[in-house]
DNA sequence: TTTTGTGCTAACAAATTTGTTATACATAAT
DNA sequence: ATTATGTATAACAAATTTGTTAGCACAAAA
């Protein structure tokens, strides 16, 4: 058998272990819910993964490259010029953290508050980012030579981006609810309100760095 | 003895779960712990506060008004005219997460997905936003209708504050730490960078609604 | 002085949650 | 056919966490 391919139970037991600590962070989970969630026996799931502990570890590293990959992606595209490679950035990125919504609340939860997992975090992030920000600076800052955009500090843009893109998302069960109502029915349609949203979000940053 | 007056036992056992259950999360945080944290014996959290639950309970209800404050902070002064209003929200919305800057994460995680929680934030919010939202809005368009600003939609402007507001708090604990190296000391300073992310974010929301 | 009540402690009980063990049973290897 | 192995169950044990109780000390009221 090979090493990704793994029984049911263990499948079933994984997916409702994600789905718990998702939800409820590592303090909150219960094993028993996990066990009743994926339909075995709560004793299954301590000779799957002997202890909480490492099944905990085991979704942690199941999506740490996930995350890395979000991060990496702002980044986007070095060989477009600044302004498309800005927006595929934006625009992977968005999408990214869409298809997995639940990861950056469980990451900045969960994991970044444990030593262990923040350095793991730490450094592969760091592996790859160095050189992007170093190269993403110079294009912004040749761009702006140019007069083709403002002079920027691309570590402030990427926390911008960051943040206009992920907070819609960690507060979408806050705000969806409210909406209709509240927001006067703004997030009624959640694709096309994710639709606007991204596109608000490119435009913003565009708008930041135009040249006045 | 008056109602705000409490012991300073009681004191000290709100105190010491107020940080346990921003850090932790209801799930996640113990009563033995907080009872060691106040300085006082297990029984006393439970004298005072029959279960854990009511502590919780007490600790949301205290802490509500302030994050509804935080809401009604970013639609500005409603006599100042717009550019002005939307200066004066972003700022004092700022500093008032950067003054209880675990608010956010401890509403999103605990407070949004209890229904019961969930449903008096939104009341008292809806009570008072309803009104700021369509003035906002109006003031908005008449400055549009004048060539003063673009035509936007304040309910997007007001998510993409409070995104760039909060988001850099939420996960600060998380780039902080990484800042020294990987973000080449951007943060290093704490105050400065929190002077330079508010300036920062002002500018965005700014050339956001700038007419071009 | 006695009584009453409040804040408190220490020990304990109950409940919950995690982790283990004895056992069974199917399937594949010897 | 027998043995070994991996998967499973049910019942149980251990540990943790929450909640309770009996009673002490001390102050204020009767």
């Amino acid at each position: 058998m090979k090493e990704q391919e793994k029984t049911n139970t263990e499948q079933l037991i994984l997916e409702a272990a994600e789905q718990e600590f998702f939800a409820k962070g590592f303090g909150g989970a219960r094993t028993t819910v996990i066990a009743e969630r994926a339909g075995v026996t709560h004793a299954m799931l301590h000779y799957y993964f002997r202890t909480k502990e490492q099944l905990f570890e085991y979704i942690v590293q199941k999506n740490i490259s996930t995350l890395t990959q979000t991060m990496i992606a702002v980044m986007g595209n070095p060989d477009a010029p600044i302004v498309e490679r800005l927006k595929s950035g934006i625009t992977s990125h968005f999408d990214l953290i869409a298809d997995n919504p639940q990861l950056p609340r469980f990451f900045i939860n969960e994991v970044l508050s444990r030593p262990e997992h923040y350095h793991l975090l730490y450094d592969r992030f760091k592996e790859v980012s160095e050189k992007l920000f170093v190269n993403l600076q110079k294009d912004a800052d040749e761009a702006a030579e140019r007069g083709e955009i403002e002079r920027v500090d691309v570590r402030m843009l990427f926390i911008s981006i960051i943040s206009l893109n992920v907070f819609p998302f960690i507060a979408y069960s806050f705000t969806e609810p409210l909406s209709s109502e509240l927001m006067d029915g703004l997030m009624a349609d959640k694709e096309k309100y994710l639709a606007m949203r991204k596109a608000e979000n490119i435009e913003t940053i565009m708008r930041r760095i135009k040249k006045q």
